[in-house]
RNA sequence: UCCUCGAUAGCUCAACGGUAGAGCAUCCGGCUGUUAACCGGAGGGUUGCUGGUUCGAAUCCAGCUCGAGGAGCCA
């Protein structure tokens, strides 16, 4: 018999009901009498679990009911209304195979287990509903994030993982070699001799595409990427991991206004996609995991995201009578307080913030006409920060290079970058969306550790 | 990396200088529609590690390891 799934069980049961049905999946909990009992069974297409009917015509009865939780089992039977208030349907049992038994030191119980415990055990906790809802909803919006630019005429480009130098100066990276580490070569002044690697050259991981797709950007005029980035920072925070996801458009002929424009409606649509197509995750989140998630991405679709200058930022801080730990100051970076106090109790709205003091901006942001600042973006929301940073790159040579002197970068290892600038660099514009940061942003789970399958942090790759 | 807090049964926690306990899970038994099922019983511990103080340490002190929250860095 051909197995049916539990999600069309539930999405079309007019099609299954009174008819034999076979369905496979994991034991969550059985409740057993002495000639009856319940399953409560969940074949990871659906959140909701299906309640299994047995009683004591089956010939492996005993067996069935002492089932431990986490246990692979195969039912079939007649699908039918169920009596109970809490399920609509289930499933009367006339057989029931075990796949695989659960020993009986399985770590997950019926109960709620802590976020921290669950981490020690990565390879089980997909079986639970939080991680359950969280994964599913991930791969939800991974798919939209594609239809979202696909849908918009956006080429896909895949940059490279290894890259060739630590040139991008975007903090630490992990060195990737293969030099036999007991015996390093060593050049005439005792420094490795990286000539000697692999690449002939050093390399690292990633930690942005960006100066890649900038390439492909003036190419096939809007462009993404979206793929893993690594970053070897000592972060020990709920938002930062070593290994993660992001997104980033880069746009031509297109500045700072069509960049937020993007930017926003990018935010909207996954937010949308999310809450249409995951509506019983979504619901679980806004009843388990934070009772004001609904209310705040509803209101995220009706409002326009609000849109202030830095220096306007700094204004409203400074006006806000707030006793801030970090003082406000032009010049100085916004810090995580002062972020906060904007998107959470000003606006209480997902915030862009433009034109930065360049000092505390990368050297490839296009210099405004005022000569102090750079036309770049945050995007800040509430709960999580700042979850887009972008800006207008700098498409004038003269303006780069002269930038490139004032930071002592050295522009023989940027010259294909420059070249960009030379053959046709037109305006251009694009951003970084960690998509963790959107998966906590969506789902409200507040330790991005939650929202990676297998969570890489310091002192942290058991699995 | 810095600051703060924490680590006791498989899990969630209690005991806070004087014999280490409960609920859940597991095992055994009972129960004819359960819903974190219910009722009865049993097993389960080098109290994170190392050292110190003390007649006596889960408890006080120091170091270490790991974890959490906050900060920095950023996405």
């Amino acid at each position: 018999m051909e197995v049916t799934t539990v999600r069309e069980l539930f999405r079309h049961a007019d099609r299954f009901l009174q008819r034999k049905i076979k369905v496979n999946g994991w034991v969550r909990t059985v409740r057993s009498s002495k000639n009856f009992g319940f399953i409560e069974l969940n074949d990871g297409t659906f959140f909701t679990n299906l309640q299994v009917v047995f009683d004591d015509g089956l010939d492996n009865f005993k067996e069935v009911a002492k089932l431990v939780t986490g246990s692979a089992i195969v039912v079939e039977g007649q699908f039918t209304e169920s009596p109970g208030a809490k399920q609509p349907f289930e499933l009367k049992a006339e057989r029931i195979e075990v796949a695989g038994a659960a020993a009986q030191d399985y770590p997950l119980q019926k109960k709620r287990h802590s976020f921290e415990f669950l981490r020690t055990i990565a390879h089980l906790r997909p079986r639970t509903n939080t991680f359950s809802a969280v994964f599913r909803v991930r791969s939800l919006l991974a798919f939209a994030v594609h239809k979202f630019f696909q849908e918009r005429g956006f080429v896909y480009v895949h940059t490279p993982i290894i890259t060739g130098s630590d040139a991008e100066g975007a903090g630490e990276m992990f060195r990737v070699t293969a030099l036999d580490f007991e015996n390093i070569p060593r050049d005439g002044s005792g420094c490795v001799d990286f000539s000697r690697d692999f690449f002939g050259r050093e390399t690292n991981l990633t930690v942005s595409g960006q100066l890649n797709v900038e390439a492909y950007c003036l190419a096939f005029n809007k462009v993404y990427t979206f793929g893993p980035t690594f970053r070897a920072e000592n972060s020990n925070t709920a938002r930062h991991a070593a290994e993660f996801w992001m997104i980033e458009p880069e746009i031509a002929f297109a500045g700072l206004p069509e960049n937020m424009q993007l930017a926003e409606d990018m935010m909207k649509f996954l937010i949308g996609y999310a809450l249409e197509n995951a509506p019983e995750e979504m619901n679980f989140f806004n009843k388990f995991i934070d009772k004001s998630l609904l209310d705040r991405l509803y209101n995220v679709l009706d409002s326009d995201f609000a849109r202030v200058t830095y220096t306007e930022a700094v204004e409203i801080l400074q006006k806000s009578g707030e006793e801030f730990n970090y003082p406000v100051g032009w010049g100085h970076d916004l810090q995580t307080e002062h972020e906060r106090y904007l998107t959470e109790k000003y606006f209480q709205k997902p915030v862009f913030v433009t034109d930065y003091p360049k000092e505390i901006k990368a050297f490839y942001m296009r210099m405004n006409d005022d000569g102090k600042t750079v036309a770049a973006m945050d995007l800040l929301v509430p709960g999580v920060g700042e979850i887009v940073g972008g800006s207008a790159r700098e498409e004038r040579l003269d303006y780069m290079e002269k930038r490139m002197e004032e930071l002592g970068l050295n522009k023989e290892d940027y010259w294909w970058y420059l070249d960009l600038r030379r053959y046709g660099g037109a305006k251009h514009a694009g951003y970084g969306l960690g998509f963790e940061r959107l998966i906590m942003y969506v789902t409200g789970m507040a330790n991005i550790r939650d929202v990676i399958s297998f969570p890489r942090t310091p002192k942290n790759a058991e699995f």
